[in-house]
DNA sequence: CATATATGTAACTTTTAGGTTACGAATATA
DNA sequence: TATATTCGTAACCTAAAAGTTACATATATG
């Protein structure tokens, strides 16, 4: 099973990983803990494993003949970048919109003159 | 060209969708103009757009023969809903690591007795 | 009215992510 | 040492996303 290369984005664009994140928001659990959680052979979620972790969603610790996954930041702080510039834009077009009230209520009420 | 009916993850793991987005933050734009500025033919565009759309990350307001899309925060909201969970549980693991630290100042430096 | 422009969509092809089974290597255990 | 367990990987198959071209429709414009 080739393990192709993804981004954040493609990663997470798997419903069987973002399982797999949640499952290790609860503890640190080796491969084939996690695949018995799931439908799918043990090596379809060898693969995933593999993906997160070489996206840094995950680190994996090897003890003896097993390895215990966990998560890790790396991969939900390039995502949280990406999400953070378009709040800036949001916040930003509030701001102008604010800005546009502002003006709009001083010219419909000219208290002087 | 059918439209699948992707979910928010699935929606921005496309690089050209991410990249109509992006040029969103500067501008209003028209299917057309955006067209123009990829590499794949308009119908390609299209199709992302319709994704875009159907998906809530953006709105198309149509004038004439031309449709104008813009940003909408909705599929946004829905990712950043998902990122959020994930940091909560930064959080409470650093605070959880915190109160070890403390306990173990303590053990290691017993004042009295 | 005739023509140009903006767009949607159907039909089709290609690429590839995501699954399977089969096998081998390393480590634990009886 | 023999056996069981954990895991990775190669080879292969399938479904579907993502692209193409061709065509139809609606609106603007001369």
């Amino acid at each position: 099973m080739a393990t192709p290369n993804l981004d954040v984005f493609q990663v997470i664009a798997d419903p069987s990983r973002r399982q797999i994140l949640q499952m290790l928001t609860k503890d640190s659990y080796n491969i084939n803990y996690i695949a018995e959680n799931f439908e799918m052979s043990r090596p379809a979620v060898s693969k995933h494993i593999s993906i997160l972790q070489s996206a840094g969603f995950i680190t994996i610790s090897d003890q003896g003949r097993e390895r215990y996954c966990s998560l890790s930041q790396d991969g939900f702080i390039e995502l949280r970048n990406w999400i953070d510039y378009f709040d800036a834009f949001w916040r930003s077009k509030l701001k102008t919109l604010e800005s546009v009230m502002n003006k709009k209520s001083k010219n419909s009420n000219p208290s002087k003159k």
